[in-house]
DNA sequence: TCCATATATCGGCATATCGCGATATGTCAC
DNA sequence: GTGACATATCGCGATATGCCGATATATGGA
């Protein structure tokens, strides 16, 4: 747990947002029928909620990744991201201690 | 109180260490006699303690203060900069809030 | 195999941040 | 006013980040 990479990752308003949606499935279109037991938000739904690139959504969420706030999971042409909580909890902690 | 704004600030471990060390007097040489009574720490003690220019901390406190986590009073020549602690602590509910 | 779709990576330009030395400002003592 | 000291600001080159379009990769279907 990298908490200088962890806050660069954090120290963008975008990236927040989509951590904050993913809080909430609602926050996205209805899943295709073939997804509908999976967990987690694909690309191409973030994406279009954020109105940004395809290719700078993609990099978004590989900082995210990298910083363990989220995970990912290859399902067919997609990938599924949702947010691991446990990361997210350990960073809040880290700086309620650390500040 | 501009979440970005104070994100930034925090994402420089030099910054962060500061605010930490703010937390002691004791991380700092003693007060000259005549500033025994007052509280906070000037910035020749803080550049001391991290070891890089002058401007380069100078630059930091601003930072820092822009960002509303610390506060600033001037005796004389010294400038002392001591914690917000409430401005810390409504950084870290935002969080917990928003991620 | 060839094509369509979803996502990842690359290369680039604009802007921001890092940390510095030089210089400006403010304050005190003389 | 002059000099000494503490701090702030300026200007710089180096590096990082923002965001993009173009391209590469992966998967599934005809």
């Amino acid at each position: 747990m990298d908490i200088n990479k962890t806050l660069s990752a954090l120290n963008n308003p975008v990236r927040r947002q989509i951590l904050a949606w993913l809080k909430d499935r609602s926050n996205f279109p209805p899943p295709l029928p073939e997804h509908v037991d999976l967990s987690g938000v694909c690309v191409g739904y973030i994406q279009e909620r954020a109105n940004l690139s395809q290719s700078t959504i993609s990099t978004y969420m590989r900082l995210l990744k990298d910083a363990g706030l989220v995970t990912s999971e290859r399902h067919g042409q997609w990938t599924f991201y949702k947010r691991n909580e446990d990361a997210i909890a350990a960073t809040l902690k880290i700086l309620a201690e650390e500040l």
